[in-house]
DNA sequence: AACTATTTATAAGA
DNA sequence: TTCTTATAAATAGTT
């Protein structure tokens, strides 16, 4: 869309990245507005720019909290305390295995067929899995923040541009846990980790 | 965007409905995705569809719980437990005000040029008014409904065609509010609704 | 911020 | 539902 088609893979250059964000994300406000009011459903959005501001959008009668609260109802999920030890535990146990199962593709990538492989194409590799490991820190990091943290300031200011129900809240003291985070190549990613798995069903 | 271009407001035909919804749902998923790999942005999108059908997507590494706390740290919210006596009540005088709101606007509606509209538009005009009247009962119950329900159970299925992030999940007993949901003329709406104020800052 | 050349999304129809 | 296609929208690269 646009002079030429992009790959869908991180954006490198900074400026650029910051431009398209700003362009997409109108966009996607507006169509989940419109998917909301054509078709009677129910929406809830939320984005973390890699900076740490927030936007979000969620469609009437309800607002952002009781869509959530639907939410964890529906699934299951209890979004417990920010300091759940319980949770945490069980994020490093995921964590520990998706980044064995990193280690076991990094081999296999390095054992097979090297020879064939140019010079750029070993350093993107080194690249990709570096921040492969980055990013699982990452949700470490994020995760012990979250135990520590008590509810941060935040500032606010109400951007009402080209449609009305775009909120923005920023937050200066965010983590900047996304700057970290990319892509890595396909065999990399374990792809049914996408696919949130609802707790048991539970009998009423 | 297609052959013709629709006006955004409630799509009247039902199997119209359905099938604007299943495209534009994909198309969201699928911009809603680009946005997070190309920015670097974490995102989570929920969808409700008007049958009570669950469509969701979080971008990487986060999972949607993650995604939720990180927001209810930013907004200085908690989703407390489902029968937060609290919550309720405030949202009671919410609805009160929008209701007297409404009926404010009815009056004004009717009251001028009445003699100017065609009968159809009486019609239709009345048939907003009932929806507006409908909507905000909807939440109402909704409200009630949450206070006393435990978690439901829920199936799960797992659809993965066009697109490897959609998870969709589905609850045969979920309340089928949306249905009931509509849009009212533009002077019906307090915009300023959706926009999602924060709390006050906490201090740290 | 604007401006277009292009690519995408999608409304209608089959 | 799925496919096809004419058109409306979104947006990448530029200014």
């Amino acid at each position: 869309m646009g002079r030429g088609r992009i790959p869908i893979r991180r954006i490198e250059n900074n400026t650029t990245r910051q431009v398209t964000f700003s362009k997409r994300r109108a966009g996607l406000l507006k169509k989940t507005h419109e998917l909301s009011v054509l078709c009677d459903a129910e929406i809830g959005l939320i984005i973390f720019s890699s900076t740490g501001k927030m936007f979000q959008y969620c469609s009437e009668p309800l607002r952002m909290e009781q869509l959530i609260e639907r939410y964890q109802r529906v699934t299951g999920t209890h979004i417990v305390e920010h300091d759940s030890r319980e949770h945490f535990h069980n994020e490093i146990a995921v964590l520990t295995q998706e980044i064995h199962h990193v280690e076991l593709n990094m081999q296999r990538y390095l054992g097979e067929d090297m020879s064939s492989l140019q010079f750029d194409d070993l350093i993107k590799l080194e690249q990709e899995l570096e921040r492969s490991v980055t990013k699982h820190r990452a949700v470490l990091e994020y995760q012990q923040a979250a135990m520590e943290a008590k509810p941060m300031e935040h500032q606010q200011q109400i951007v009402m541009d080209e449609f009305p129900f775009f909120g923005d809240q920023s937050s200066s003291r965010m983590l900047q846990l996304g700057s970290t985070v990319t892509t890595v190549p396909p065999n990399f990613h374990p792809y049914h980790d996408h696919l949130q798995l609802a707790q048991p069903s539970l009998r009423d």
